[in-house]
DNA sequence: CTGTTAGCGCTTTCAG
DNA sequence: CTGAAAGCGCTAACAG
């Protein structure tokens, strides 16, 4: 570890340094560094002296230096919706793909948190691209569409964007909802709500598993309409077991939603399944622990993120295994059957 | 949105284009836009005229260039133990605060993955400072403790960077602890058990609430000790049930361990709190919609995030309102009361 | 008070 | 095959 030949401030060595130090040239540490074993303009022992010179030095290649000379980052930038990034349930899973896909070509993903700021981020050239995530405001979108970064929409919806021909991978939210809801028609349910604590929602997911719902309502000819309670469970949760009493099934939004309504049932001695059922989606870690465990339809989380890394490489002109599709298929979910749905209660 | 003037490939103007279009200097651009209106060595005319052209050209700095220049990239990173940011339960909340108060000094907070490429990273220039959350690997330690930037240890704990003086926030884990096991003490339960669903945890407060459990037993002259089990909750729970039988509360580890827990129990047919009283720690959305709603302890999260920030920016120089106190204490726990926990059966 | 100049550390032509 | 030189875009020191 001899740290000595250093000239920066902060005592650690540059690119000259390392060539001082081994009789060579800066840019030939640099070729011997920046260029794979096959196909680098040096000769063998000539390469070798570089790559031992810097590692002998603990050279590592400043950062910003780098960037500025190649203008690129190798960061991609990560738009998500709050302040700060949601890894739990779902996105816990699409994030650790994303990041591991990036990683194997030397992308990093950063997280780029939802501020006033964050238009003047994105201008600052701080990124080689962008991965919008679940739903971004017009403002943003608009400086976005006018940088003509590689950009891709994942589980995320935004016109601007879309008209700029931004990739979009998103879940077929209608056809998992429809899935679901003749599942549960199957089972006999003649009434079923719509529900979620979440008050303004204005994600496609939300609209599209109700549109899906109504659809399975409608082909099976109930007489029924779909009706949606949405806010604090406190707010509506009575209101349905009254004046909606003839609500036999609960579909929640998702399965962060169900833990506080399945908690209002159970305060209000209301059995799940027994006098009303319960489902959700995205199957998570948490939906196969609640009590009781719930019929939820699995999104295929990790499939979309491989598609997002695929789009997003494929945009950034990475030589990768491509992905040979010449459109975006939203893709399907799948029934999970555990024991918060039954036929409901009184049924043949 | 004038965007003619420019030399760039990416279409972007420079500071130079912004000069030539106002007739000014690029150094007196650089000057007007980076010093407080107040102390800027401009005339306010000039001022005016640059900011100006600034704004009208649509001119944002590089970043790159601007860090290679101060040295500086006005970036913190977050260091910790996954793969992906834990953004769930406490450290959500933890973060918010953190995010916040660094934006409010224009430093910007980016997530380092725990992978091979960690050690790389940090020594590539790209932070002004580090916070380290959760845990730390020896290697990313010893690199973390050469390259002396500034550096907090947020609920994380390191023999190496202790050494080298890094200051450390956390919760008193060992106080928390005990007030819960002196709660369930005077509640009347003789035999606690003190459980995870993790099956290798090594964090600090693992340990140290065990600590503060044996500590309130040993202060009660209990005849039992505090018996352990941790793994999945499948492999332990029901030799709790049979060979501990008396065994008549249990502690969990941490919020997300209850699901499955009171999962488990569910399902096998015992009754909480009216067999077997159930309590954790941190105070998250998750414990008051569990059934029944959990008593916790509430970690002082929010605090501990202020006062890593309020250390870092003090390391990293920024005069900011300090909070004058010259050592860390460790910070205090709140027992919130809910319905899972009530005197253990057959009790007087 | 404003402009000129000199790099920050790196990579990439382009000569030798 | 290697080295010298230029310059990415910016800011800070120093002249004028």
């Amino acid at each position: 570890m001899a740290r000595t030949q250093s000239t920066r401030p902060n005592g650690r060595p540059t690119i000259a340094d390392v060539a001082k130090a081994s009789g060579l040239a800066p840019s030939t540490i640099s070729k011997a560094l920046n260029h794979p074993p096959d196909r680098c303009p040096l000769t063998q022992s000539t390469r070798l002296k570089a790559l031992k010179a810097a590692r002998e030095m603990g050279y590592k290649p400043a950062w910003a230096a780098q960037a500025l000379r190649r203008q690129s980052t190798r960061t991609i930038g990560l738009l998500h919706w709050s302040r700060i990034p949601e890894a739990a349930g779902a996105w816990h899973d699409i994030l650790q793909v994303l990041v591991d896909q990036l990683h194997q070509h030397d992308y990093d993903l950063q997280f780029i948190p939802n501020s006033e700021r964050t238009p003047l981020i994105l201008q600052q050239g701080r990124f080689d691209g962008i991965v919008v995530a679940h739903s971004i405001e017009p403002d943003v979108a608009h400086v976005l569409a006018e940088l003509k970064l590689p950009t891709v929409l994942l589980n995320a919806q935004s016109d601007i964007l879309e008209k700029a021909k931004i990739p979009q991978i998103m879940p077929d939210d209608r056809d998992a909802a429809m899935q679901l809801g003749r599942y549960l028609i199957g089972q006999g349910h003649q009434h079923i709500a719509y529900v979620s604590t979440h008050p303004h929602l204005r994600h496609f997911s939300y609209f599209h598993r109700h549109e899906g719902l109504q659809q399975a309502v409608r082909e099976a000819k109930l007489k029924s309409e779909v009706c949606t309670f949405k806010g604090p469970v406190g707010t509506w949760i009575d209101r349905v077991l009254t004046e909606h009493a003839q609500v036999t099934a609960l579909v929640c939004y998702n399965d962060l939603d169900t833990l506080p309504i399945l908690s209002a049932l159970w305060q209000r001695g209301i059995k799940v399944p027994e006098k009303i059922s319960v489902a959700t989606f995205n199957d998570t870690p948490i939906t196969a622990n609640t009590i009781p465990p719930l019929t939820t339809m699995r999104v295929p989380i990790e499939q979309m993120a491989y598609k997002a890394a695929d789009e997003l490489l494929n945009l950034l002109g990475q030589p990768h295994d491509r992905n040979e599709q010449q459109t975006l298929p939203m893709l399907a979910s799948e029934l999970i059957l555990r024991s918060s749905t039954s036929p409901p209660p009184n049924h043949a």
